[in-house]
RNA sequence: GGCCCCAUCGUCUAGCGGUUAGGACAUCGGCCUCUCACGCCGGUAACGCGGGUUCGAUUCCCGCUGGGGUCGCCA
C-alpha cells in the first residue's frame, strides 16, 4: 500500500470547533504514525458564511496545538491549490466531463420551485420524504437560464463499503436522490468538492466525524462515475455535551482558542481529545510522541460520548504537572503571557523557572500558574483582607517580629530557613501552627501558598525579611 | 417518519466465551501536613430488556427499548 495521505478540511465559518480538533488530530496522528501527508485544506464554498476572520483562526489554532501540515494554503504542495474557492475551474471540468459522459446534467429547475414543491409535499404528507423528481433527467434542450448541475444518482442496489471504524455498512440506495454538484453560480456543494479534492489530492483515508457518515455512500458514487480510486472511509463518533445534546457553546468553551486562553496546554488539548473515543489499555496521560506511537484505528470506539470538561481540567493538570510533558522552558514562556494580563510586567524567564517548581504540583492551568506566582513579582503582595483580618493579629504581631529576628541571620536554603525556625520554636515553646499561617499572609498576602521555606527561598533574605516586617506592623496597627 | 450508526460505573473507557468485570475523572472516607495542593490508602458505583447459540455469555446472533446522526443550490 502508498504511503497514506489524510486531510483535514475544515470550512471557515468559525472559531475551530473542540470535535474538529479531534478530527484533525486523529488524522494528523495517523499521518505522522505511518509517515504519511497530512494535508489541510479549506472548504470555503458557502460564501454566506465564510470569513478570511475564521480561516485565520484555523491556521493559528492548528499551529498553537502543534498540529503542523504538509501541504495546505499557506505552503502549498503538489495538488494545490488547497483552497475550494481557488480550484473552482477543477470542479467545472470535472462536472463537464459528467454531462458529456451522460452521468449528470443540467438542472433549471429553480430554487423557489423546489423550496415549494418541497413544502406542499410536507404538508400532504408530513411523513413522506421529498426527493428531486428529476425532472430535468432527461432534458436536452439547453435554454438560456440558469441551471445546476445534478448527479444521475444510480438509485437501484446498495453501496457498501468497510469503516475502518466501524466496520461493514451498507446503505440502499434508494434513499439517494439526484443531489447538486454544481451551484448555479458555479460553486460545488460540499459533496462534489469533497470527492473532487480528495480524489485529486490523492487522498487516501477520509476519517470525518460521524455526522458525515451519510455522505459517504453519494461520494462513493462519484468517485465510481469520476473513475477515481476510492479512498477508505474511518469516521469517529461523535462528541456530545453532557446532556446528549450536540456540543455547541451553550454548554461551555468549545473552541480550541477559548481553552488556550483558559490557560490550558496544548498537549493537554490533545490528550484530552486523543483520550476520547479512543484508547490504549489502561493509560490515559500522553505525550504527543506517544501517542503518535500507541495511535491506530482499531482501538477507536464507536460509541458517541459526552465532553467532561473535569476529567479534561485533570489531564491538563497532569501535563502542567510534569517536566517530561511541559518542559521547564515551555510552561515559563506559555505563563508569562498570563502574568502580563493581570500587570505583572517585566517578569523575566529566569525568575518564573525559579519560582515554578513551587508550584507545578498545584496549577491546573497557566491561568492558576499566574495567579500562584503573582506575589512573587510583586513588591508587596495583594493583600487578602479577609485573610490579614484573621492572621494578621495583635497576637501575630510579635510573633512575626520573632520569627523574623529569629531568620534574619539564617543561611538563606529552605533546610537552613526551616532548621532556624525549627529552633526558634523551641526556644519560643510556640508551635508551627500558631506562626505559620501569619508568616503566610505577611509573606504572600493570602492563606493558601507553597510551603513557607519555598516561598522564603524564592522570595529571597531581603524581601521575605521585609514582608515580616511589614505584617507584623499591620498586625499592630489591626490590633 | 425513512435510512444509517451506537449501547460496560455519573463520565471517558479496558474487556475481544470462563475475570472477585480492570483503569481514569468525579464522588465519599482516611493518611500525610505550616495552609492549599500534590501524593498515598480505602469505599460507593456499570454489563438496558427479552429471546436464542453454547457446557458456559458482558462478550456471538435476532428482536425490543433507549440514544445519536442525517434527510438543502450548508458543511
Amino acid at each position: 500500500m502508498s504511503t497514506p495521505r489524510v486531510r483535514f478540511a475544515p470550512s471557515p465559518t468559525g472559531y475551530l470547533h473542540i470535535g474538529g480538533v479531534r478530527t484533525a488530530l486523529f488524522n494528523w496522528l495517523w499521518a505522522r504514525k505511518t509517515g504519511g501527508a497530512f494535508i489541510l485544506r479549506i472548504e470555503d464554498t458557502d460564501q454566506e458564511r465564510s470569513t478570511d476572520a475564521s480561516r485565520a483562526i484555523i491556521f493559528e489554532s492548528l499551529k498553537w496545538l502543534g498540529l503542523d501540515w504538509d501541504e495546505g494554503p499557506d505552503v502549498g504542495g503538489p495538488h494545490g491549490p488547497y483552497t475550494q474557492m481557488e480550484r473552482l475551474s477543477v470542479y467545472k471540468d470535472a462536472a463537464d466531463r459528467l454531462v458529456a459522459e451522460k452521468k449528470a446534467y443540467r438542472c433549471y429547475c429553480t430554487k423557489a420551485e423546489l423550496d415549494a414543491a418541497r413544502e406542499a409535499l410536507k404538508k400532504a404528507n408530513p411523513k413522506a420524504q421529498f426527493r428531486y423528481p428529476g425532472t430535468c433527467r432527461d432534458r436536452t434542450d439547453e435554454p438560456d437560464l440558469p441551471y445546476v448541475v445534478r448527479f444521475k444518482t444510480d438509485t437501484t442496489g446498495s453501496v457498501t463499503y468497510v469503516d475502518k471504524v466501524f466496520g461493514e455498512v451498507t446503505t440502499p440506495s434508494r434513499e439517494q436522490q439526484d443531489f447538486v454538484l454544481l451551484r448555479s453560480d458555479g460553486v460545488p456543494l460540499y459533496n462534489f468538492g469533497a470527492v473532487v479534492d480528495d480524489a485529486g489530492m490523492g487522498v487516501t483515508l477520509v476519517a470525518r466525524g460521524r455526522d458525515h457518515m451519510v455522505n459517504t455512500p453519494p461520494q462513493i458514487m462519484l468517485y465510481q462515475a469520476l473513475g477515481a480510486a476510492l479512498p477508505e472511509f474511518a469516521h469517529l463518533p461523535m462528541m456530545l455535551a453532557p446532556n446528549g445534546e450536540k456540543l455547541s457553546k451553550r454548554h461551555g468553551a468549545v473552541s480550541v482558542t477559548e481553552y488556550r486562553d483558559q490557560g490550558y496546554a496544548p498537549t493537554g488539548v490533545l490528550n484530552y481529545l486523543a483520550r476520547f473515543g479512543w484508547s490504549h489499555g489502561d493509560q490515559e496521560v500522553f505525550t504527543l510522541a506517544e501517542l503518535t506511537a500507541a495511535f491506530s484505528w482499531d482501538a477507536c470506539g464507536r460509541g458517541d460520548g459526552k465532553f467532561d470538561a473535569k476529567k479534561f481540567l485533570a489531564i491538563n493538570h497532569e501535563h502542567l504537572k510534569s517536566p517530561e510533558r511541559v518542559a521547564d522552558d515551555d510552561y515559563v514562556a506559555r505563563v508569562i503571557p498570563f502574568m502580563e494580563q493581570r500587570g505583572l510586567t517585566g517578569v523575566t524567564a529566569d525568575a518564573v523557572k525559579r519560582a515554578l517548581y513551587t508550584i507545578r504540583d498545584r496549577a491546573q492551568t497557566f491561568v492558576q500558574a499566574a495567579d500562584m506566582l503573582d506575589y512573587f513579582f510583586r513588591d508587596e503582595p495583594v493583600l487578602d483582607e479577609k485573610a490579614a483580618a484573621k492572621h494578621l493579629t495583635g497576637e501575630a504581631a510579635a510573633r512575626l517580629d520573632g520569627l523574623r529576628a529569629a531568620l534574619e541571620g539564617a543561611e538563606w536554603t529552605e533546610a537552613a530557613l526551616e532548621a532556624s525556625m525549627q529552633a526558634h520554636l523551641e526556644q519560643t515553646g510556640l508551635a508551627i501552627k500558631d506562626v505559620a499561617q501569619a508568616a503566610r499572609v505577611a509573606l504572600t498576602g493570602r492563606t493558601a501558598s507553597p510551603g513557607l521555606f519555598q516561598v522564603m527561598f524564592v522570595l529571597g533574605r531581603d524581601r521575605s525579611l521585609e514582608r515580616l516586617r511589614r505584617g507584623a506592623e499591620r498586625a499592630r496597627a489591626s490590633a
